[in-house]
DNA sequence: AGAATAGGTGACCAGATGGTCACATGTCAA
DNA sequence: TTGACATGTGACCATCTGGTCACCTATTCT
């Protein structure tokens, strides 16, 4: 069943954690007190969530001296994609994003 | 922060959940009572998470007299890869796991 | 009509999860 | 070497989550 990526759905469900992974998307290599002080949690906190997303591989760290640098990981996101994202339905699913996107743009915040 | 995609993420943290989906990724739709034969768990709990994934919009289904059919929906699945692969880095991030693939085919199970 | 089949609801409970704190270790600079 | 800074650990508690059950509705078959 290839379900040793159990760590990284579980990592990627917490609303916290995913916006670490923004704030990491935007910009590299931050230090846990950068990520803390935009995100109205106590350090403890986001250590705990910065553990997970580490443990599962979102996340890759390196020490300098007495900070600890944060960088994001894309390789486990592709791997969801690829699990139920049919190589020959592929066009056809960007293709409806992209026209859902589309809609959103020039309706923007039509209430029905 | 674009965290509508909370429901999406929390259905897909179970590994319950995920396997509902990979048995509808290999047989589209399947009854409720199809998918319990094959998931040691009671109707009541399998019924549970297909509500998640409904509600989610990973799953989409169809009345037929008092048969309910269940689909996969892989556009959600698609939104998550766009949130964090950026376009100029895919194809680099897609080679790595061609790599990896690749690797593990070539060593089985090999413990270093 | 009556029985069998497929699906649905609300309550309930054990166990997991998110967040905080007191306290501890390692590192840099004056 | 003393103090300030950056990170780490273990315990603790309120809340959420996964799974089951008793009971109910709707559809099909004979």
């Amino acid at each position: 069943m290839s379900d040793d990526d159990d760590l990284v759905f579980k990592a990627l469900a917490d609303p916290t954690r995913r916006a670490l992974l923004d704030r990491l998307f935007v910009r590299d290599g931050q230090t846990l007190t950068e990520l803390e002080s935009e995100l109205a949690m106590t350090r403890f906190g986001v250590m705990k969530h910065l553990r997970l997303l580490e443990d599962a591989g979102l996340v890759v760290t390196r020490r300098q001296g007495r900070e600890k640098l944060h960088f994001l990981n894309p390789v486990p996101i592709r791997s969801i994609h690829d699990r139920w994202i049919d190589k020959y339905t592929e066009h056809h699913t960007a293709t409806l994003l992209d026209l859902k996107a589309e809609l959103e743009r020039d309706d923007p915040k039509e209430k029905p």
